[in-house]
DNA sequence: TCCCTTTATCGAACACCGTTCCGTATGTCG
DNA sequence: CGACATACGGAACGGTGTTCGATAAAGGGA
């Protein structure tokens, strides 16, 4: 993986030109770049510090900041080199809905397979070309079906916040209200008896759909989200009226 | 506000009575969430340390953790204590849009009125009982216009994240993809020039559309989101087919 | 009254964090 | 050969959440 021999030499190198103590990938911003990736998708969010990142290239964090403004900068980096890694198809507005779907899924599992790479998302722009490659994509997809272009515009930000809004929320899982860290399952446990233990005259309705309300999987739930907002976009397509 | 008369009594405290060093009020839960809830108003999220609240209080950190597990646990107290603040109409199924674009409203209204509350709601459910408060009452809403329980129950949580993750991004202001902070004006402004700076052939409709893209305020693009919901909502209501 | 346990408070310290300062190498150009 | 910009990294600064252990006050039998 991070072979010091290259296809283009096609030789070792010759034991006296190993160095003692590093033979470090020379220090640039995509390297930089790269092992934050590695220290987030190996130790998470919390443990991603600039000494850390420093670290796993052999180096202090000082180093780092003469490639990078601040943390936020490499966190924005990060950001953005996972955003690339999503592709779109090429726009079939007679797909509209499936093509949309698709999409939304995609942009999650990019979240996901990146562990906390949502923490970064919320509040952040993919600054660069892949902004703008999302944003004529959406027009071609839904120009064509007759959604207003305001609307298509602000369906950009929303798909972004939902998307990164989830992921975010996944990725931390669910909070203990005591403050303890406890597993998931014992924290939605801990809610359900407290829903059971109301009394039925004031919360006849929650009690009834109390499995509704904590059976769903992440799956059932983010598929909702989708649902709806395509729902909601539907009646913005063809002949509705504004 | 604070003083240390009380209506029951009537009388100020003697003179002598008075504490050179510190007439704190007695360190109780409920008063390091207030003065928790004083500096994130005052100073913000990023400024609100344990250090920082036992000041307020008079003390120092240490002494807080007697009352409290840790910081994630005071967190949760004043994201409840804030979520509290929010009351209810008497749900009305003929006007139940309406009542559910104010309930948005409120809501977001809510999260604007405490400094940078939103970044602590993610992730996070307000568990007493506010959180069966708003189940209940959204159940009574929808009940009677044809909704399906499954989807009532996944909609709490989405108007939750939704509004949650909106007003985190509120509060966060657009971050500077470079690092620095700038004010919001000049960061859309950069984003504007870049998209107008891109190749026509490639991005016809992206910047036919710059006007509508970063024209919107907060409040339209929130409203939008606010609409899908409901439009998307009105789908599942009354008859149609599921 | 004495004594012991529980409750409550807080100064000091620990192990981190992001960031800056400043000295030192390592080229590259004149 | 100097001079200069680039690149790097040790040490320190001021901050963080949290823990430890010493201390004080309050209650409750005997």
């Amino acid at each position: 993986m991070t072979d010091q021999t290259t296809a283009a030499e096609g030789l070792p190198e010759p034991p006296w030109r190993e160095r003692k103590d590093s033979p470090r990938t020379p220090l640039t911003r995509q390297a930089i770049v790269e092992a934050a990736l590695r220290v987030l998708d190996r130790d998470g969010m919390d443990a991603l510090s600039m000494r850390k990142v420093g670290e796993e290239l052999g180096t202090g964090a000082a180093s780092l900041y003469w490639h990078v403004r601040n943390k936020d900068e490499l966190l924005q980096l990060v950001f953005e080199a996972v955003s690339e890694e999503t592709t779109l198809p090429a726009p079939d507005p007679s797909r509209w809905q499936e093509q949309l779907r698709d999409l939304a899924g995609e942009m999650r599992r990019s979240m996901n397979r990146h562990r906390d790479v949502a923490r970064i998302s919320l509040g952040r722009i993919p600054a660069g070309p892949t902004l703008a490659n999302y944003s004529e994509w959406l027009f071609a997809l839904l120009q064509p079906v007759g959604v207003p272009d305001q609307v298509i515009a602000y369906l950009g930000d929303l798909m972004g916040l939902y998307i990164g809004a989830f992921a975010f929320e996944e990725s931390l899982g669910v909070a203990s209200p005591t403050g303890e860290d406890l597993p998931p399952g014992e924290i939605i446990q801990m809610f359900r008896d407290y829903v059971a233990s109301l009394p039925d005259d004031r919360f006849p309705r929650t009690k009834g759909a109390i499995d509704l309300l904590f059976g769903g999987g992440d799956d059932e739930r983010f598929d909702f989200g989708v649902e709806i907002l395509i729902r909601g976009l539907e009646t913005y397509a063809a002949g509705s009226a504004s």
